[in-house]
RNA sequence: GUGGCCGUAGUUCAACGGUAGAGCCCCAGAUUGUGAUUCUGGUUGUUGCGGGUUCGAGUCCCGUCGGUCACCCCA
């Protein structure tokens, strides 16, 4: 019989893997509620139509969709925006602006699997809904720094690349370009940077352009542009201004993004965008067919670049293994070493619990080597020892490889006593 | 969607077209109340799957599935 594999592009989590992803979760999450964000969760499956509705019927190519057996044409979500959208519109009079909400879920994208991106992954998404100003960019790039800082990524590390599709447009303007070329143009610059230069000259001769006068405006497209004034000013205040770096490439793809885009890159290893957002002003009115026009900024991160780039970074890398080491280990593994104290000892083990430390022990009858490598094993910070001198108990710190001896009565006490000590010894957390 | 490389024990990897192996891990013992080291013994494979060539295929060929990398794309 042939194995059942998982499917292309999909993972299995063995605590391993699932510890890291708990700590990058945390991580999101502790730096979101600090910026006074409030989670919510949308559907994993919605109905096809409302990402055909914001991106076309092409887009369905990439889809993991299906149809029940209803009938019903179900997708499920290559991304939340669409769902937000939705549910930012239907109850958007029930909510003081503006509306600052995060999530953190899978999503799904019917793809070639290559390195840094799955077929499924977790995305990490801030918007801020109701402002139209530019603080609410501020805060969000201030908001996405702080991410990539609590994991310990560096501005040697990382930096943010700033650019605003207003700047093109007015570009293009000047140029007599009509709007039916936007998409076309984006996407020339969007590839500017990997395509061969005749390529480009060629498809921009084809509407009307010359790449000298894109590099020209390129190249004048610096922090003084008035459209990064008060972005700069917001940034430069918090003393972060420094991670941005203005690059007029960052377009987006063709997205329904209209104003400051950006997105977060690694300096060293290129990788992909770790994350990508901006203003996207125009969609709650697309999606709820104009009955809520409501101005919208926020950006995502993807959990499989993040990772790559926390293994690669020794400064991140650092806090990722002492969270797995205090995510996984215990306080204390209870050894029996006489089974007629087995029924004091698990009265023990409920008490310890009860108080909120971790505790683990063997099931059954072991040789008290076995108990203690199996409380090295489980890094456990000491033994307690159940043996024929009970009601003396004996405490062993597996750190400092002391010992001492205590009254069975007294033992949640002495051991929340120690605990409380700080650990001698490496990698504690 | 296109192309390159890869697929052998739980894992990391060997094996000229000629009997499928080793390290690690895991389990047990040496060791009757203390963690290391060491030693001994033990479990595990239709060589991803399906065809073909051959006296004989893990090895060569085709297909397929999966992994990986690049291109396309990247909401």
């Amino acid at each position: 019989m042939e194995p059942i594999q998982t499917v292309k592009g999909f993972r299995d989590f063995f605590p391993e893997e699932c510890a890291v992803r708990n700590y990058i979760f945390d991580t999101w999450r502790s730096v979101a509620r600090r910026y006074g964000f409030m989670e919510y969760e949308g559907p994993v499956l919605e109905n096809t139509d409302l990402f055909r509705k914001k991106s076309g019927d092409e887009i369905t190519s990439q889809l993991f969709c299906f149809t029940t057996q209803g009938k019903d044409d179900v997708s499920l979500r290559p991304e939340v925006t669409p769902s937000l959208a939705r549910m930012a519109t239907a109850r958007q009079r029930d909510f003081k602006k503006p509306i600052k909400w995060f999530q953190i879920g899978s999503c799904f994208r019917y793809e070639a699997p290559q390195a840094g991106r799955t077929r499924e992954f977790v995305q990490f998404n801030a918007d801020i809904l109701g402002d139209a100003s530019p603080a609410t960019d501020a805060e969000l790039i201030a908001m996405a720094i702080d991410v990539m800082r609590e994991f310990g990524v560096s501005s040697d590390d990382f930096e943010i690349r700033l650019s605003n599709r207003e700047i093109w447009n007015g570009f293009l303007a000047q140029f007599n370009i009509t709007a039916e070329h936007t998409p076309t143009f984006l996407q020339i610059i969007d590839k500017i940077e990997r395509a061969r230069s005749e390529e480009t000259e060629k498809k921009l001769n084809a509407i009307g352009l010359s790449l000298a006068d894109v590099r020209a405006f390129m190249a004048s497209a610096d922090e003084s542009h008035p459209a990064f004034a008060a972005l700069r000013e917001n940034l430069s205040a918090r003393g972060i201004w420094q991670h941005v770096r203005i690059d007029a490439t960052i377009v987006r793809g063709l997205a329904y993004y209209t104003g400051t885009v950006f997105e977060v890159f690694d300096r060293k290893h290129g990788l992909r965008a770790v994350a990508g957002g901006g203003r996207y002003d125009k969609l709650c009115s697309l999606m709820s067919d104009g009955k809520v026009d409501m101005p919208a900024a926020g950006f995502a991160m993807g959990d499989v670049v993040l990772k790559l780039l926390l293994e690669k970074t020794p400064g991140a890398q650092m806090k990722l293994t002492s969270a797995l080491l205090a995510a996984s280990s215990i306080d204390a593994y209870v050894v029996v070493v006489d089974e007629a104290q087995r029924g004091h000892a698990l009265a023990a083990v409920q008490a310890l619990r009860a108080a909120g430390i971790r505790i683990d022990y063997s099931f059954g009858a072991q040789k008290a080597g076995k108990q203690f490598q199996a409380a090295e094993d489980r890094k456990a910070r000491f033994a307690i020892v159940f043996g024929a001198e009970y009601p003396e108990v004996v405490i062993k710190n597996l750190i400092a490889r002391s010992q001492s001896s205590v009254p069975a009565a007294g033992l949640v006490e002495e051991v929340q006593r120690l605990l409380a000590e700080p650990a001698i010894g490496p990698l504690i957390a």
